[in-house]
DNA sequence: TATGCAATTTGTGGCGTGGC
DNA sequence: GCCACGCCACAAATTGCATA
């Protein structure tokens, strides 16, 4: 998808990326090998033949940084194809903590194979490192959640890209939160789970913290739910978005070769 | 319930084009 | 060459939403 983009040249919005599809210039290198068929404005061609140069480099040398920087934060989306070897899945609990102070009590971490969970007063510390390993962040209202209330009770700068699902899957026309969706897209969660919602979670703690050991067990089990099936989610999401950018780019032409 | 983000709406300015 | 107009991108302000 992100071959396609134009949309991160600085003076071209949707409506000259989809004019440049309909012209038959579909990637990078189409404009690159044709820039007469373009029918872009002299200085924007130029502007664009420079961009679109870097964004080759950029991509070749696995720079999300570069397209996250220049893409508007509503198409954030378009990264996920190229960069899924680098995205990890998250989602973290709150309770009381210590001294009746409100913090995170678990933070769940997913690259898509390997599920690892982060408990407080056991392994919280060590989510930082296991953080670095990633360049893009997939998350379900973290944005405005999860990400800032880790850089504020645990003082980890976010660097990475970010895609929250919540804001992701609205634009496509699913909204309600994320077991809502879930049931929506006919996604499963076990028994052991099913039903529970963050409030629960902040109760299990608590009952975890008065020395309840299953109903840690139960709280990690939740989170993993949490987090795991945000995969499925930003996977038909794409799929889903990328179709209908195309159908409504080129109603008639058909679809490019991605 | 507070929080913080992005969508939506509205307004503004840059740029290119065509008429004279 | 000048002017008016239209297209387009972008900025600012407001609104809506899901999280534990």
């Amino acid at each position: 998808m992100l071959r396609h983009t134009f949309l991160h040249i600085p003076g071209l919005g949707e409506r000259r990326e989809r004019a440049l599809w309909r012209r038959g210039i579909w990637t990078w290198d189409d404009l690159l090998a044709d820039p007469g068929s373009s029918g872009l404005p002299p200085s924007l061609l130029d502007q664009a033949q420079v961009v679109l140069r870097l964004s080759r480099e950029a991509l070749q040398r696995g720079d999300v940084y570069f397209f996250a920087h220049h893409l508007p934060v509503r198409e954030h989306w378009r990264l996920f194809g190229e960069f899924q070897g680098v995205t990890a899945y998250l989602d973290i609990e709150t309770g009381m903590v210590a001294h009746g102070r409100q913090g995170i009590t678990v933070i769940g971490l997913y690259d898509g194979r390997e599920f690892q969970s982060f408990i407080y007063g056991q392994n919280l510390d060590a989510v930082e490192r296991h953080l670095r390993r990633f360049d893009l962040l997939v998350t379900f209202n973290g944005k405005s959640f999860d990400l800032p209330l880790i850089e504020r009770d645990l003082g980890i700068p976010i660097h990475q890209s970010q895609i929250d699902l919540r804001v992701f899957l609205q634009r496509l026309g699913y909204r309600g939160g994320l077991k809502r969706i879930e049931r929506e897209w006919g996604i499963v969660r076990d028994d052991e789970v099913v039903g529970l919602t963050g409030y629960d979670a902040v109760l299990l703690w608590e009952r975890y913290r008065r020395g309840d050991v299953p109903a840690l067990e139960r709280l990690l089990a939740y989170n993993r739910a949490d987090v795991v099936n945000l995969e499925p989610l930003m996977r038909r999401g794409y799929a889903l978005a990328r179709e209908r950018l195309w159908q409504a780019a080129l109603p008639i032409m058909g679809h490019p070769r991605s």
